[in-house]
DNA sequence: GTTATGACCCAAA
DNA sequence: GTTTGGGCCATAA
């Protein structure tokens, strides 16, 4: 049977959702734990146009590079450091970057 | 139908 | 350690 496109991004969504409080992941985790390795993007696509009610932990997903993803104009970067700092996650002083050796979520 | 864009990733230089 | 270029694919116009 037919599969729904908009499928991907529930999936995504869902992966986002079981990202333990204290640590991150990187967006191409949660594509590869979505199934779809190639689509990191995506879900930095599906994150922007979550609902500021949404029970989704986003501020937990930042890039491979261990830093959180700019997005031109939006005041959400300082959101999600406040965020991620609540829950225990620190970033280096002078890189503003987070340790993945240390912070990132291993997936079962 | 095509073109442009993007909260990305990785290998190579 | 940093910078560059190519790739990937869903969404919007």
């Amino acid at each position: 049977m037919e599969i729904p496109r908009n499928f991907l991004q529930a999936r995504i969504l869902n992966q986002v959702r079981r990202i333990p409080r204290g640590r991150v992941a990187t967006y191409g985790q949660i594509a590869a734990l979505a199934g779809h390795p190639r689509n990191a993007r995506q879900v930095g696509a599906v994150l922007r146009a979550l609902p500021p009610d949404s029970d989704v932990p986003w501020h937990r997903v930042i890039n491979a590079a261990g830093q959180i993803s700019q997005r031109g104009g939006g005041t959400g970067e300082q959101i999600q450091q406040a965020l991620l700092e609540s829950e225990g996650v620190w970033f280096d002083e002078q890189r503003n970057r987070i340790d993945l050796s240390v912070f990132q979520w291993k997936s079962p």
